[in-house]
RNA sequence: GGGGGCGUGGCGAAGCUCGGUAUCGCGGCAGGCUCCAGACUUGUUGGUCACCGGUUCAAAUCCGGUCGCUCCCA
C-alpha cells in the first residue's frame, strides 16, 4: 500500500510520482517530447525540463494536430473555496506560457458549484464570491484578455447543464464510486458533479460545431475527472481531451502539498512581506544539526522544502539553481542565508502580483463570461409589452 | 412513510450505561536546543459539550422538544 493519497479532494503523504504514473496510466514527459515542443515554441519552459510538468495524455496528438493547422485550446480550472496560494499559481503560470507560445484560447473554469457540494461548511454564496476573488489572481498573471474566458460554473449554469446532461447519461453511479471513491453517504450533487467538469473539455467544439482539440493543464490530483471525460466523450462523438499534468508545490513542512487548510505552511498571494518571512523562516529544511556540521557534511536539498521552492518556482535559471545546489551540498550555503534569498524572491513576486491583482479589479469584466438569467426583469418586460 | 446512528476547543476522538461544571492526540503560540527548520524538550492559549426547555442541591451526562448531518428499509 502506498503511504500517500492523491485524489481530487485529498493530497497527503510523501508522494511517489512514478507510482502515480503507473497507477493513473499517464505518460511520462520524456526528453524526446520536450524537444518536440521546443521545435514549435523555440524555447522551453523550466517546468518541462525540470519535470515539474511530468506527465501527459495524448500530448503528441495535440502537437500533431497543431502542426497540421488544427490548433487546440487550453482548459483549466480552480475550485474557489478560499484564498489563492503559490501552489495554485504554479500550473497557471505554465498555462499562460502555453497560451503565449501557441497563441491559443484558454477557458478557465471556476468550480464554485463543486466546492459548494463537497465542502460541508461552505455556502453557495461564499463559493460564488470566491470565484470572483480568485479570478483576480488569475487575471493578475497576465493572461491575454482576447484569448481568455473565465467563468464561474454558477454563472454559466445553463450552458453547462444543457451539455452535462448528455455526459451524465453515459456515467453510472458504479463508475463514480469506483473513480472517486464516493459511497452511499455522498449527496446527489457530488455524484453528478463530474459531468459539469467535463463540459469545458468540449466547449469549443460546441461553439464551433466541429471537433476542436483540447488540452488540460492541471495538477495530477484532478486526473480522475478527465480520465472519465476521456471515457465518455468519444461515445458522444467528441475528441478525448489531452492533458499535461504537474506535481504539487510542497508544503513548507515535511510531506504533502501546499494546502489552504494549513495556513502557516502555505504562502498566500495576499500575504504581507512579514508573514512570508515568518513562514519561510519556519520552513522545514535539509540542514544539519549545527553550522559546523553543515560546513563539513553539507545540506540535503532533496528533502528540503526551501530548496524545492527555489527549484520549482523561484529560481528557474539553470546556472543559479546549480550554484544553490552545489553550495548547499558543499556546506558553503547555510539554511539561514538560503531562506533569506527565498524570502526576497517570494516577496518580490508577491509585490508585483498584488499590484496586478489590484489592477485586475478594473478589467475583470474583459475576462468573465456570464449567462445570468434575470427572471424578474424578463417578467417585468413581458408585462410592459402586454400593457 | 418506518426504524437507527451522530452533533464535545481549528481538526480527530474519549467521557454519557453508574449525574458533581471537561480529558487525550494532532494543531497553534512562547522559550530552550539549532546558521534556520525538523526532531527533542519546557511551558502555554483555545470549548456557554448543536439549540431550547424540564428534572435535580448539581447535567456534556437523565427526560421532552427543535435544528443539522447521516445510514437502512419502504
Amino acid at each position: 500500500m502506498p503511504n500517500f493519497i492523491v485524489t481530487p479532494w485529498e493530497v497527503s503523504g510523501e508522494i511517489d510520482y512514478d507510482k502515480i504514473i503507473q497507477e493513473f496510466g499517464i505518460e511520462p514527459i520524456d526528453d524526446k517530447l520536450i524537444s518536440r515542443i521546443k521545435e514549435i515554441t523555440s524555447e522551453i519552459h523550466p517546468f518541462l525540463t525540470r519535470k515539474i510538468f511530468f506527465a501527459h495524455r495524448d500530448l503528441n496528438w495535440i502537437l500533431d494536430e497543431y502542426q497540421k493547422g488544427n490548433p487546440f485550446y487550453l482548459y483549466t480550472g480552480r475550485g474557489p473555496s478560499g484564498d489563492i496560494h503559490l501552489g495554485h499559481i504554479m500550473p497557471w503560470i505554465f498555462t499562460k506560457w502555453l497560451q503565449d507560445k501557441f497563441n491559443v484560447e484558454l477557458w478557465f473554469q471556476l468550480t464554485d458549484d463543486e466546492k459548494f457540494l463537497f465542502n460541508q461548511s461552505l455556502s453557495l454564496e461564499d463559493a460564488y464570491k470566491y470565484s470572483y476573488d480568485n479570478a483576480l489572481d488569475i487575471i493578475a498573471l497576465g493572461f491575454d484578455p482576447k484569448n481568455t474566458f473565465i467563468f464561474s460554473d454558477i454563472d454559466l449554469a445553463g450552458t453547462l447543464y444543457r451539455n452535462a446532461l448528455k455526459i451524465a447519461k453515459k456515467i453510472t453511479f458504479s463508475t463514480i464510486k469506483a473513480t472517486f471513491g464516493l459511497n452511499n453517504s455522498a449527496n446527489i450533487g457530488q455524484i453528478f458533479y463530474t459531468s459539469i467538469q467535463t463540459v469545458p473539455a468540449i466547449i469549443k467544439s460546441l461553439i464551433e460545431g466541429r471537433n476542436v482539440p483540447c488540452i488540460i493543464p492541471h495538477a495530477v490530483d484532478q486526473d480522475p475527472h478527465f480520465r472519465l471525460s476521456r471515457d465518455v466523450l468519444p461515445k458522444l462523438g467528441y475528441y478525448k481531451p489531452a492533458s499535461i499534468q504537474c506535481m504539487f508545490l510542497p508544503s513548507l513542512q515535511q510531506g504533502g502539498k501546499m494546502s489552504a487548510s494549513m495556513k502557516h505552511t502555505a504562502i498566500f498571494t495576499k500575504d504581507t512581506p512579514d508573514i512570508v518571512k515568518k513562514k519561510v523562516n519556519n520552513a522545514f529544511t535539509g540542514g544539519q544539526a549545527s553550522a559546523k556540521i553543515q560546513r563539513e557534511l553539507g545540506g540535503n536539498p532533496s528533502i528540503c522544502s526551501v530548496y524545492k521552492y527555489h527549484f520549482m518556482f523561484f529560481t528557474l535559471d539553470n546556472d543559479e539553481i546549480k550554484i544553490i545546489h552545489s553550495r548547499c551540498t558543499g556546506g558553503d550555503l547555510l539554511c539561514g542565508e538560503c531562506k533569506n534569498n527565498l524570502i526576497q524572491k517570494i516577496n518580490k513576486f508577491l509585490l508585483k502580483h498584488q499590484e496586478q491583482r489590484e489592477k485586475a479589479k478594473d478589467i475583470i469584466e474583459n475576462y468573465l463570461l456570464k449567462e445570468k438569467v434575470d427572471l424578474k426583469s424578463i417578467i417585468k418586460e413581458k408585462m410592459e409589452k402586454s400593457n
